[in-house]
DNA sequence: GTCATTTTGTTTCCTTGTCAACAAAATTTA
DNA sequence: TAAATTTTGTTGACAAGGAAACAAAATGAC
């Protein structure tokens, strides 16, 4: 296997890593809500547009799940839709008194996680930093035209 | 957001923007499997010790889902099972003919997928292929060592 | 303006994966 | 060795998410 195959499954064995760990956490601070109502609830508070095809796109998920999920966050009271009185068909929403100390307490978590992994994280340079940044950007960016060009179509953000 | 959650998350959304555009085209390609099968056949086509634990836990699935994809895998012809003569519990796969085909079409595939990002690869210098490594290498072992402490243990590979 | 197309969100049906319970074999403990 | 525990794989019930079909509103073409 050769370098760059073995960069990406390691931080796709990363990623899982973290997922795997950071929701065995999140079950017991956020008892009784599932990670997508977590993150869906995260993207809602720091985006005051956000709406079901905002929300799909940036987690690659269909319409059609978050549809399901918001609908079990308006359910918990955890958020509430509201609409623009120039469009009577896109639907945003924003978080409610409940949801946005849920959103509280998950940054909170996240805090925590930082803290945890702060010792990784430290001997990195600023350098090196910028050095992956771009490397991401460049290749998404890459990526971005690939489904262009594939027909595709779907440019999230 | 600070560097450190911007590679991060934007490592996430790399991982996400490939495993759609990659599952796009494999649909064309390696048509009536799904993406979980063909990683389990790939597996199964590297190790040869492989069986429903370890597929488990390098995919960070339940054994029941990986049961149940074997099964499937088995009733297409794709793997075969097998037993060693001194463990009557355990139980082994390994690629028929059939599934080495279908592997052999996988494997082809990724090559299509480095050259379609070679662009991307070329300018990333030996060293900073390195640093990266190093610092994926240094993140999994500090989580798995998170993993242990928090009494989790689930160590792949 | 009117008609066709696109966008947005929802619902129904189906697939995939998890969870919990289980049986059988292996391993540990005594 | 015998009994308790752990490991391994499977099953059935359930939940989450995807695909397709749909309605309603917005946009575009004319």
């Amino acid at each position: 296997m050769n370098k760059e195959d073995q960069v990406i499954s390691g931080f796709r064995d990363l990623y899982n890593k973290l997922v795997w760990l950071n929701k065995s956490k999140m079950e017991v601070s956020l008892k009784g809500h599932k990670p997508s109502e977590v993150h869906c609830i995260e993207y809602i508070g720091k985006h005051a547009d956000a709406n079901v095809t905002k929300l799909a796109e940036h987690f690659y998920m269909t319409r059609s799940a978050i549809s399901k999920i918001a609908k079990k966050l308006m359910e918990k009271g955890l958020i509430e839709s509201f609409q623009r009185p120039d469009n009577k068909k896109e639907i945003y929403f924003k978080l409610t008194e409940r949801g946005e100390a849920v959103n509280r307490i998950h940054e909170q978590l996240h805090n925590e996680f930082r803290e945890r992994d702060k010792a990784v994280f430290e001997p990195i340079t600023e350098a090196q930093w910028d050095q992956m940044m771009r490397f991401v950007e460049r290749y998404s960016r890459h990526l971005d035209a690939e489904m262009k060009n594939q027909g595709v179509d779907r440019t999230p953000e």
